[in-house]
DNA sequence: TCGTTTGAACTTGTATGATAACCTGACACG
DNA sequence: CGTGTCAGGTTATCATACAAGTTCAAACGA
């Protein structure tokens, strides 16, 4: 067997990330209250023992979570509205979290779809036509058919005419996905596998069209979960 | 009539941000492509006409995104996985999106209610039925009741034991239910609409307690949309 | 007395140069 | 051919200086 873990070696954290960690602990422990003014950029650095530079990388860090305000030549102050900014980083390598992250999506991307059913132009479900029918044509041609898919998922998600379901499921789309297609395709590429998916998304499809939310919605459910389920098959099969 | 919009003026982004801003546009338009490795540091500098930290800064937030990823010695790249991080920042005051987000805050939160009912132990059931005795008794004292709301749903969310739940749920919770709050705190304190808000609350308790996950996640969902509702009414009135 | 102005002191933002830590590639050496 | 060494380039950090903005109180004038 080959040595597959080479990966590179985890590097110590950089220091003004370090700091931005110390910051972040410090604020959210109460030990700065909201609206409370931060010590100056000079008595941070000395503080943690180092240098400015560092301290104002750090700081913006926590600015750009929302999580700190500062004001030349007033000062640097915990926001009083609390972070006005979610940040998710999905570690798609931690085993423990997986089902948890895929269980969020499932949920996000089901509800989508019947948003979409519900909501779509008849211009958006020729593009959701379009894309199912590319779909057909990579699995006769037999190309992986990965692009068609995502496009597929991406024109559920714009018919829902949310920014938000968009920006999200777009997000959890390109670094879950992966892994469920890597999983399909060395499966079973020749068992009739991606002609139950390909009844699938057609089952998603033809709800949309007909504008049923609740048989989109649980059509989508359906297929995910599927997904989920060839995943952990998968993997199970992989690392005995 | 107070001047309640004595918000700080907007000023101009600071060096930095700009400098990450033209940056991550360069990236997404692909002007630099996944794998490549940017410039130095020196050389986006002389580009932008800014000295080296402001370049280090913007670097770094774009590092915070999982967007670039920089090594000491070697450079500065695009990060070849695509970002690695998803981030919201809700504006809440823009009335524009405000219905997206809502609408996205409903979805995930009737889903989360569908889970916890579905999963939730005895000892959290105990958790939920506590904050919602706590809520009768605010309502009864004449008091708002804010605190023991968020709990009552931060409960529910905790249920789910699903920690991207939790934590988006929360988020989204402290960004918006504030604004549905005060609305029902200015609209109509008397009229018993806080009874009928509660009993929606005792349905989602109800349903919980039962296991029903389909009930559950209707009765979250009509809750939800009801507050919604409300707000509306209340912002209609405010703003004519 | 009251309001205004002025200026010193402080804070963040930016620029600059220097040094340390680190990587790469070429080159000499065995 | 493999290995060690070294020069050059790059990021990380530090130190310092100055610019820009804020605060506050004292000085000033009516």
């Amino acid at each position: 067997m080959a040595v597959s873990e080479a990966r590179p070696i985890k590097r110590p954290e950089a220091l003004p990330t370090e700091v931005a960690r110390l910051l972040r602990a410090a604020i959210e422990q109460g030990q700065f209250r909201p609206g409370e003014q931060l010590p100056t950029q000079q008595a941070l650095g000395d503080t943690y023992g180092v240098s400015r530079s560092v301290i104002r990388e750090a700081v913006s860090l926590l600015k750009s979570d929302g999580l700190v305000i500062s004001q030349q030549g007033r000062g640097q102050f915990v926001n009083p509205e609390g972070s006005s900014v979610f940040r998710l980083d999905a570690d798609i390598e931690d085993a423990n979290s997986l089902p948890s992250l895929i269980e969020f999506l499932v949920s996000v991307e089901s509800q989508a779809a019947g948003h979409a059913a519900r909501r779509r132009t008849t211009a958006q479900l020729a593009e959701i036509t379009q894309c199912l029918d590319a779909l057909s044509a990579a699995i006769a041609n037999q190309s992986d058919g990965i692009a068609e898919d995502l496009q597929f998922h991406r024109a559920i998600l714009a018919a829902t005419q949310n920014e938000y379901f968009i920006g999200f499921g777009d997000f959890l789309e390109a670094r879950v996905r992966g892994l469920i297609r890597t999983a399909r395709m060395n499966t079973a590429r020749q068992d009739g596998l991606v002609y139950q998916v390909q009844q699938e998304h057609e089952a998603i499809h033809a709800a949309i069209a007909a504008q049923d939310a609740e048989a989109a919605q649980h059509a989508a459910q359906q297929h995910l979960q599927n997904a989920a389920a060839r995943l952990r098959g998968y993997r199970a099969n992989q690392t005995p």
